[in-house]
DNA sequence: ACAAATTATTTTGATACTCAAAATAATCTT
DNA sequence: AAGATTATTTTGAGTATCAAAATAATTTGT
C-alpha cells in the first residue's frame, strides 16, 4: 500500500519529473519539458520559475538550434551546475578513488590513492577514507559544507541500511563500518553501495529516460558482480546485498572461492578462477588475496588464442559457469535484458560458445528466447559514473523535489 | 520515472487507499479509516460518501463494539458484497476448478470438474474452459455480465501479457491461448497467472497490510513452484514467467525433468523426482505424464520413517536440491523471508536437514543469516484464495479507484 | 429528567495545484 | 510593416485536501 496523496505530493512529484527530464535532456526549453513530462505549459512555467528562484535551474543564453525557425525562440533551461556538489568514492583492492562532481554531473576533480587495504583493521577504514576526503577537499579548496553527499561504491556485499561493508575482497576484515565514520569525521552525509549496482544504475539512467523493464547487468573481471534493475529501479534486496551473482553457487561442494565458500560461480569465472584452471591447479587451491595482474590474464588469453588446450578449457569452464548462472537467474527473474560488461569481456569470444551452450541446456527455450543478451565494452569509470548518477537522482528525488 | 500527478491522480490514489484499508479491516468506522490511511476525517467523509453512492461501500447497522463507550457511536463501513462478482478458475492436471466470489471476497459457489487435460489440443482448451464457466453460471443462475472478471491460475509458465500458457505440466501442448478464447466465448474479461504467484499474492495480502519487503514463497508437491514478492509487490518478470524455481537448473546435465530439460531442481525435489530416486531408477528415466498419486507418496514417506535407506536418500537429495536452489536465490535476491508450503511439507522433517546443510554450504553466512525461513501448512485452497485476492485488489486499483 | 462531557461525522472556508484558454512576447515571412 | 508562427506567461475555473467549526448521537453525573 502506498501513501496518501495531497497537493504537496503533487507538486513534489511534478518538480521531480521536471528535474529528471532536464537531467536526461541536458538542456531543453520549457515547451520540450512539457512534452517530456506531459505537464501543461502553465505548470511548467510555474515549476521552473520556482526552481530557478531556488537556484537549481538556469536559463541558457545562446540557444542556436531554433535560430532558423519562425516564431518566438525557445529558451533552453539547464541544471545549474553549482547548485550542489557531491563526491563519488570508489573503493577497490589497494585503491581509493575520489571524484568531485557538480549538480549537472560534470566532474570537477579527480584523485586516486594507492593504499594497502587488505590488512586494514575494520575500525581504521573509515578514518583512512575520511582523511583522504579531507585532504582532497583541502587541496581543491572546497569547504566540506559545500558537499551535499558522498557516495561510496565498493566491491562485495554492502549493507546499505547500516552503511557497512559486510564482506569485500578488498578487505580481510568483515563488517566494516564506512558511512558512519565518514559522516562523523567529515560532517558530510554518506551512503554506501555495491559497485556492480552502481554500474547498472549508471547504465539504465543513461540509456533510458523511462526504462521500466527488468535487466541484469553482469560484470566480469577480477570478480563477477551483478546489478539488477527490476521494473526500472535498481534492486538492492532486503539489506542491500542483492545480486551477489558471483557468489551464487554453481557446483555444490565445488571450487574454493575467495569468499570462503565452495562452488561459487566466481570460483570458475573470475580471473583467478580461470587462471587456476588454466594452470591445472585443483579446485581446492586457495585463491590469491590480491587481484590477478592484467598482463597475466593477457598472457593467458594469448595462450588460448594460440590454441593452448588448458587455457581454452579454463575459458570453457568459465563460460559454462556463467551460462548456467545466467540460466538460473533467467528462470528466477525472467528479465528482458542481460548486459555483460567488465574487463573479462576482452576474452569474451573465447567464453561465449560455452555460455550459449549452457544457456541452451540450462533453461527452457521459451524463457531463454525472451531475453536479449548484449555486451558492453568495459569502462572502468562506469562505477564512478553510476555513483554520481545515483547520488544526483537521489538528491532530485528526496531533497530538491520538495519545496 | 513515474507519471505526472494531478488532482485526478490524488483522488484515485486516496480512493484506492480507502478501499484497501477497508478490504484489510473487513469493517471499520470512518474515523478508523482516517487513522489507517492518514487522511483527514473531512476527506474520509468525502470519499466514503462518493463510494457509497457508487454502490461500492455500505454502512453496517449493528456496530456493537462501541456500545459501551461514550460519545457519538461510530458507524462501521464495509465493502458492499454485491458491488461486483468475480470468478477464480484453477487449472491443474486433469482438473478444472471454479469459484464465484463477491466484492467482499466471500465465496458464493464452487464447482470442480474432472477433465482429461494432458492430451487436449491447444486450441480446444479455451473452449472447454468457457463451456465449464457458462454451464456453471447457468446453474447458478447468474448472467455473465454480472461477472466483472475471471482470473485463471495455472501451473507452469504463464505469459500474462499474451494471456497464454507457455508451458504447463497439465498439458502436453505448448503455448496455449487461454484468456482470449474465454473472453471471446463468455464476454467476460479474463487474465491468467501462475499458481505459485497466486499463493504468494494471497499470503502477503492476508498477512500484511503494508508489507514492503521481499519474500519468496516456495511450494513443493507434484511440482516445485515459487512466487516472489519484491518490495511488497508480487513480481511477474518481463513476460509473467518469473520465479520458475522448479525449473531453475540444479545440476548441469542432470536429471531429466518434465519440462524436457535436464538438471532442473524439480527433477530432484518434486514428487516424481523423489520417487524416481527412491525406486533406484536412473536420472535419465522420463518422468510420468500424470501426477503421482498421493498414497504412493504416503507409502514412500512411511518407508523413509521405517528407515528405508533408498527412501531416505531420495528425500536427502530433494533437500539438497532445494537447499542449493534457495541458496542461489538468496545470493541473487537477498530476500527477508522464505515461506515453504505445499503438500510436500508433510515429509518436511525428512528433507529439512539436507536443506539446512545445503544452505550452510551454498551461501555466505552473512546472507543466510538475514533471511527468515518459515513453513506454512498447505492449504490447497490458497491458490483460489490468492486469485480472488488478486482480482479484487486489481479491481480496486484499476477500476474502482477512478471516479 | 436533563445538562455536561465525549466521541464521530459533516460542513465551511482557506489553500494549493493543474489546466484550458486568453494574452503577451519574440521571432521569421512576405 | 503587417501577418504568421511559435514560446511563454497570465488569468480564471475546477478540484483536491485540510483545519477548524458545527452538528450529531451517545454516555455520565446529578
Amino acid at each position: 500500500m502506498t501513501n496518501k496523496a495531497d497537493s504537496d505530493f503533487v507538486r513534489r512529484q511534478n518538480r521531480h519529473l521536471v528535474l529528471e527530464a532536464l537531467r536526461f535532456a541536458g538542456r531543453a526549453p520549457r515547451i520540450e519539458l512539457g512534452r517530456l513530462t506531459r505537464l501543461s505549459p502553465a505548470t511548467i512555467t510555474s515549476i521552473t520559475t520556482q526552481l530557478i528562484n531556488e537556484g537549481l535551474l538556469e536559463e541558457q543564453a545562446e540557444n542556436g538550434v531554433s535560430a532558423a525557425r519562425r516564431g518566438r525562440p525557445s529558451v533552453d533551461l539547464s541544471l545549474k551546475p553549482d547548485a550542489v556538489h557531491i563526491l563519488a568514492f570508489k573503493i577497490s583492492i589497494d585503491r581509493f578513488e575520489l571524484v568531485l562532481a557538480d549538480y549537472s554531473g560534470t566532474r570537477l576533480a579527480h584523485e586516486v590513492k594507492s593504499i594497502r587495504t587488505y590488512q586494514m583493521a575494520a575500525e581504521d577504514v573509515g578514518r583512512h577514507a575520511a582523511e583522504f576526503i579531507l585532504t582532497f577537499l583541502n587541496v581543491q579548496k572546497i569547504p566540506a559544507p559545500h558537499i551535499r553527499k558522498i557516495g561510496v561504491a565498493a566491491q562485495g556485499a554492502a549493507d546499505i541500511g547500516a552503511g557497512r561493508l559486510r564482506w569485500s575482497p578488498a578487505f580481510k576484515a568483515l563488517n566494516i563500518p564506512i558511512a558512519e565514520p565518514i559522516t562523523r569525521l567529515t560532517g558530510i552525509a554518506c551512503q554506501i553501495a555495491n559497485d556492480a549496482n552502481m554500474i547498472a544504475e549508471g547504465l539504465m539512467a543513461r540509456e533510458h529516460y523511462q526504462y521500466k523493464g527488468t535487466a541484469a547487468v553482469m560484470f566480469m573481471g577480477y570478480g563477477v558482480g551483478m546489478g539488477l534493475v527490476i521494473d526500472g529501479k535498481t534492486y538492492h534486496g532486503a539489506t542491500g546485498a542483492a545480486a551477489e551473482f558471483g557468489h551464487m553457487n554453481h557446483i555444490p561442494h565445488g571450487a574454493l572461492c575467495r569468499c570462503g565458500m565452495a562452488g561459487c560461480l566466481e570460483a570458475y569465472a573470475s580471473d583467478y578462477g580461470i587462471l587456476r584452471h588454466a594452470e591445472g591447479l585443483p579446485d581446492s587451491v586457495a585463491p590469491p588475496s590480491s587481484a590477478v595482474e592484467p598482463d597475466v590474464m593477457l598472457a593467458l588469453e594469448k595462450a588460448a588464442r594460440r590454441g593452448d588446450a588448458s587455457a581454452l578449457g579454463a575459458y570453457r569452464k568459465a563460460g559454462e559457469a556463467i551460462g548456467f548462472g545466467l540460466a538460473r537467474m533467467i528462470a528466477l527473474l525472467n528479465p528482458d535484458r542481460i548486459v555483460i560488461s567488465g574487463p573479462g569481456l576482452r576474452a569474451f569470444d573465447l567464453i561465449e560458445p560455452a555460455i550459449n551452450a549452457a544457456l541452451a541446456e540450462g533453461v527452457v527455450p521459451a524463457l531463454r528466447e525472451n531475453v536479449k543478451i548484449e555486451t558492453l565494452p568495459m569502462d572502468h569509470d562506469m562505477i564512478i559514473t553510476g555513483t554520481i548518477d545515483k547520488l544526483l537522482h537521489d538528491l532530485d528525488r528526496t531533497v530538491f523535489a520538495s519545496a
